[in-house]
RNA sequence: GGAGGGGUGCCCGAGUGGUUAAAGGGGGCGGACUGUAAAUCCGUUGGCUUAGCCUACGUUGGUUCGAAUCCAACCCCCUCCA
């Protein structure tokens, strides 16, 4: 592709967000004449929040917004229903109209933070497939639309095509998803002028099918972009780590270990990332990748405060950088740690360290915090403590009047009286 | 409807009457090494009131001193035939 004039498109690829595209000169034409161009990225309400694996597009939209055009959030209330085959093996539970309800407004929630929503011509919106979907007419949408779709084109994609090839089963509900979300194109198309459906690699069939049946119903041409799958440098799928995935919302993670996240990342991802994760400028951002050896950590530092602030405002950001800075740098207390209340007369009989380690969350189970003494990275106010049924009592309350757990050398929590 | 194959711990996958809470791998957690990195090495990885007890190999019953392993019925999945 040569070099884009849009300036959207300029800094997606400048910044890593591009895997495949239907018609880059094209897209590209249509971004510089029309001045806001309305683009969507699908989300399923499968989960009442979104973890890191779907950063990508929400920071494509966020670019999108910042480069003058409206980003359209397509919550897919109605496809939800039905369950998206990509990238499964097994059919998914189907859930309810209150359940994906829920789920919406934990989603809207996270949204919030990175788009700016209004009824201006580059302000955010958010939309609903259920809208549309829920009422269709099976004998006029077959009519109308199913012609468009060829059964032998549907069995080369992906979505489709992996399963079939695992012997995995494919119900023709979930053969279905892909003609609705199709649809959801050129209904976009049709209702707020849309061009462009932008999701992950594993979107692509679904997002050209979308072009296509807009075409040959509407005439009409619209374009396709995704991103690139996210995995770390060494391989693996980026947002697991220890407590599960990496949620973009407080209630499910919290502002420090969100923090902490980003503050891990693997040498070779920091340039990546911080392109991917902060709105930093390039010049900027070469010069901190550029950082040798043990140096690159400012550039870690500056990437966790950067994508915290994106996703958890630049008060959490501050007091998580803040509580990780005294934590590993002056090896005492911060803010942030995640704290527990245990009252004084409960504290005064002597309470099992690993009772506490359970309830701190620093272990799972009663069982988990004692393989963790037993094998060595159990810790009260950083003495590491080897017998399993040791108990804590008031005299490990310290001078600042909390008692310091810790799992390892990452993970730390307090216990306060009270 | 008929014939065959299969359902095992977070995931994959061994195991076909006893020392099997169940090999091996992945993932997770902890330790060593480091830079709060990667790679590597070591330990650990069902629950509990932890020298003991409880729950577990699709479900329910049965055989047996003893079953993930044998039998019966049922449920679900896959392949081929109709």
């Amino acid at each position: 592709m040569s070099q884009p004039k849009s300036e959207f498109l300029r800094e997606a690829q400048a910044r890593g967000y591009i895997h495949q595209a239907t018609d880059t000169d094209g897209l590209d034409t249509v971004l510089c004449e029309k001045a806001p161009v309305p683009a969507y990225i699908g989300f399923d309400c499968t989960a009442d929040s979104l973890h890191v694996g779907s950063l990508v597009p929400i920071m494509l939209l966020r670019l999108l917004q910042q480069t003058g055009h409206k980003p359209v959030v397509l919550m897919g209330g109605g496809t939800t229903k039905i369950g998206d085959p990509s990238g499964k093996d097994g059919q998914r539970q189907l859930l309810g109209d209150d359940e994906i309800q829920a789920n919406m407004a934990g989603i809207k929630a996270i949204f919030r933070q990175f788009l700016t929503f209004g009824d201006g011509p580059t302000d955010a919106v958010m939309v609903n497939n259920d809208d549309w979907l829920r009422d269709l007419n099976y004998i006029s949408f077959l009519r109308d639309y199913g012609q468009h779709f060829s059964v032998n084109r549907m069995l080369t994609f992906d979505s489709v095509r992996l399963r079939l090839d695992r012997e995995q089963p494919l119900t023709f509900l979930e053969f279905n998803y892909m003609i609705l979300q199709a649809y959801d194109f050129l209904e976009l198309s049709r209702r707020m002028d849309c061009r462009l459906q932008m999701g992950g690699s594993d979107q692509w069939g679904n997002i050209v099918n979308g072009v296509e049946l807009t075409r040959r119903v509407d005439g009409r041409e619209l374009f396709g972009l995704t991103t690139p799958l996210m995995t770390t440098a060494s391989g693996q799928k980026m947002g697991k780590t220890h407590q599960g995935a990496i949620w973009l919302n407080e209630k499910n993670l919290s502002s420090y270990d969100y923090y902490q996240f980003w503050r891990n990342t693997e040498d070779a991802d920091v340039g990546r990332f911080l392109r991917l994760f902060t709105g930093l400028p390039i010049e900027e951002i070469e010069r901190l990748e550029a950082l040798p050896g043990a140096e690159i950590n400012e550039a870690k530092k500056v990437l966790a405060f950067e994508a915290t602030k994106l996703c958890r405002g630049e008060d959490a950001a501050a007091t998580a950088a803040e509580t990780a800075r005294r934590v590993f740098e002056e090896h005492t207390l911060g803010e942030d740690l995640p704290r527990i209340a245990v009252s004084r007369d409960r504290l005064a009989g002597g309470v099992p360290l690993y009772e506490l380690l359970r309830e701190t969350g620093l272990a799972n189970t009663n069982g988990e915090a004692r393989r963790l003494i037993k094998g060595g990275g159990a810790r009260v106010n950083d003495a590491k403590i080897a017998d399993e049924s040791a108990q804590v009592s008031a005299a490990d309350i310290g001078e600042n009047g909390v008692i310091k757990l810790s799992a390892g050398k990452k993970r730390h929590a307090l216990v306060e009286v009270g």
